[in-house]
DNA sequence: CGCTGCCTATCCCCTTGGAGGTAGGGGGCA
DNA sequence: TGCCCCCTACCTCCAAGGGGATAGGCAGCG
């Protein structure tokens, strides 16, 4: 019910910050002839590199790292042309991580804290090409998605050209469309026009919705 | 060069939520007797009781407590007419809380790690009606005073009415005047008055000003 | 080449927001 | 009692915001 034993074992590579779980992981992947651990790391950064060195066929990837976190890791990964397969490891248990995890489209979300036959076995599944995801996190997934249906166009930044966000920057700052045409040094006409697609496409009613918006979401930096 | 002798002690209420260091401080009041410990409360409710009731000359209040924190128990202890000295007493070297005291109206801001000696010296100047502030926390205060130089009217909640505040809570969720009119069940002409008053308050220029400020600051909760 | 997306700009039209003043009712306080 | 603050409401006047449409210049792309 495996992928291997005729073919090659699936290589892994592991990103997480912490020496002690990678040695576990290490053992525990020793002892399974059809998975290899290809390479690891203990930040970011050398993840980044070694994913491109070795290409291997999945990356159990760290939500939790000092510096630059698993979200923005995870994009790094796909932005520098990594194909396989990204699993998030992680003891975080919130719906905001899981579903941010999927949504910047992680390939699997497991727990830690979670049975080692049980891990080998969901690491079979993702090696396969299924999404795994810890089962006591169901219920949350569940939760996520019947939310989701409520609010179909979630505001998205990424939606926005490059003068929308600033144009959104600057509106967050709490300046007027005529203070940011001068700071732009375009019309305030123009800068009308930006605000009125940058509400449209976010799907909000006012420049106070935007503003507020853009500060929770940290994009005003 | 002190107060007493003559006089009958200075009499002092300790309210801190840490019975070991009240216990410290009601040893080291003991050996002196020109300060007297004239009531204790683990909570910041008894300690408004025991103000009231004790009218001590001085209160040490401590200002991270579970519940009701200190700043809040100090404006409390202000506004049930305690006319006494309120000397904050903490381990925080934070600048924010320094100042937040002082703004509060602290007489003084001590710290729990303070040499007992000095503690009881500085007591002795708190009792004559002199500011006292641990010296370690000159420098803090140095810079926090600069850094409001240039900023003459910092915009403060506490300004605002019971009203004031709500209208902002409502307008940092992105409600324009006639959708916060509905919801709170008056017209748009008064949230516009009102919307007038809080930005005049807080020195602000815009409702989106207003609402930015407020997110930032954690109103909008 | 034409098509598309982005940035810029301008037009009209209507709604919203903000500054100013006036004023009545209610509560606290000297 | 009078005074003051708060909340409420209404008024005018002007500035600002936002929807809709149109359009030229420019870059990338099939």
């Amino acid at each position: 019910m495996t992928r291997i034993d005729h073919d090659s074992p699936a290589t892994i590579l592991l990103i997480d910050d912490h020496p002690l779980l990678r040695r576990g992981v290490a053992q525990l992947l020793e002892l399974e002839d059809d998975l290899e651990l290809a390479g690891e790391a203990g930040e970011p950064e050398l993840g980044l590199r070694l994913a491109g060195e070795l290409d291997p066929d999945m990356v159990l990837l760290d939500l939790n790292m000092p510096g630059m976190d698993g979200i923005a890791t995870l994009k790094a990964l796909r932005e520098q042309g990594y194909a396989g397969r990204i699993v998030m490891f992680t003891v975080s248990d919130h719906e905001e991580d899981l579903v941010a995890a999927l949504r910047s489209g992680a390939d699997g979300y497991l727990l830690k804290d979670m049975d080692p036959d049980e891990m080998v076995r969901q690491l079979r599944q993702a090696a396969l090409g299924r999404m795994v995801i810890s089962e006591s996190l169901t219920a949350l997934l569940a939760e996520a998605l019947r939310s989701q249906r409520n609010q179909p166009a979630a505001p998205d930044i990424h939606s926005l050209t490059q003068r929308e966000r600033e144009i959104l920057r600057e509106l967050a700052a709490g300046l007027s469309n005529k203070l940011i045409a001068r700071k732009l040094d375009i019309t305030e006409g123009t800068v009308k026009v930006h605000v009125k697609h940058l509400l449209k496409k976010l799907n909000l009613r006012s420049r106070v919705e935007a503003a507020v918006w853009a500060v929770q979401e940290g994009v005003d930096k």
